[in-house]
DNA sequence: GTCTATAGCTAGATAGAC
DNA sequence: GTCTATCTAGCTATAGAC
């Protein structure tokens, strides 16, 4: 006859191996998407040195404890996460759709424009990229903020190229639509206005369609 | 007759008196404006919150406790005051000479670009002001920054207008040549290349020049 | 997977000697 | 005016219960 303490064991392992397979200790209480844009929105507007754990906890309602259950590596991890995330937005909002010779460059250049926009919120928030440019940051980061960055100027060079610019003419425009997206950013937070932001995306177009 | 403690009373009055009145109780080490420029150089790379007092201090190789005799209200006014440093340099170095129709239009604009290019020692040092637009920073110093932008773009108007330009037209150039400035320093920055600010310096010349 | 509690440290800031 | 020593608060990160 089988003990009463081993088949509670029995029991106690069935359910731990159920749990540890089949489904988490406890349900998740945010996602990893929804998790990623809590983080980013933080690191957006605080910078990597100006977020604190406590911040970042906060803005997903989680705890510490929790984010670290997540990001075992810590705020580095989470920072790096983030930066991955735009990249890869980056990727797919920008460059692949700005290379995509299926569509017409005219409508290309506006769903960038729209993307862009929607990305920075209109003007309101800051650069991620931008936010991690600081020398000390770029030791840990400098690597994903270049690839974002080139990626970006080779979307727009592509589209360049389908308006008809040489390779070289369209990756000089491009690198303009960076440094113009850039600094209109700053501009418009220092100045506490949306306008050089806005101004900056008509002229971006005007540089592609009136060129 | 006198008792010698007042003697010696009298004597220690005298010489509290002679060094509170005439001279420090000891040298400074640093001046202030040696002092400026090592906290400013700080702030430049680091940001403000990524810039601690231990650092602050050793950059003009004092102690903390004598950074708080010179600035005592501390990491805040140091800050506060780097930028009020960086408001009077743009104001001399930007919007005085940009203003002086006393000096050919085109001589104005190489010596400001001169000037530029130097502040930012050809793009490898950030701007002070791009250093601190994180929301939280925002708060607290967000007026200085208004207003050394606000002086750049009234002194590049002034530019625009002595080369014929109307008021409208000058201003959003001025603009222009703002963001540019910030962008490009961001992009070089992120890329490490000095090219897109050195670039930039080259098409601000060419706005006025060939406009 | 999330939580409370806490370790270990460094931050900004102050006290008081010289 | 500069220094050493120290305070407290907040930081990043970890331990261990559930």
């Amino acid at each position: 006859m089988i003990p009463k303490k081993l088949i509670k064991n029995n029991r106690t392992f069935g359910k731990i191996l159920f749990i540890r397979i089949f489904a988490p200790m406890r349900p998740q209480k945010i996602n990893d998407q929804d998790l990623l844009e809590g983080l980013m929105s933080v690191i957006q507007s605080k910078g990597y040195d100006g977020s604190s754990l406590n911040e970042l906890a906060a803005s997903t309602g989680l705890q510490k404890a929790s984010l670290y259950h997540r990001f075992p590596n810590g705020k580095k991890e989470i920072t790096t996460t983030v930066l991955v995330y735009v990249e890869q937005w980056v990727e797919e909002n920008i460059t692949k759709l700005l290379s995509d010779n299926n569509i017409k460059p005219n409508v290309r250049l506006e769903k960038a424009i729209t993307n862009i926009n929607h990305l920075y919120d209109g003007g309101k928030k800051i650069c991620v990229l931008r936010a991690l440019t600081m020398d000390s940051n770029l030791e840990l980061f400098g690597g994903h903020l270049k690839n974002a960055m080139i990626n970006w100027i080779e979307g727009f060079t592509n589209l360049g190229i389908s308006f008809g610019l040489s390779p070289n003419v369209a990756k000089g425009k491009a690198e303009q639509t960076l440094i113009l997206v850039q600094g209109s950013l700053i501009v418009s937070k220092a100045m506490s206005t949306l306008n050089p932001f806005q101004e900056t995306l008509k002229t971006i177009k005007s540089m592609y369609l009136s060129g």
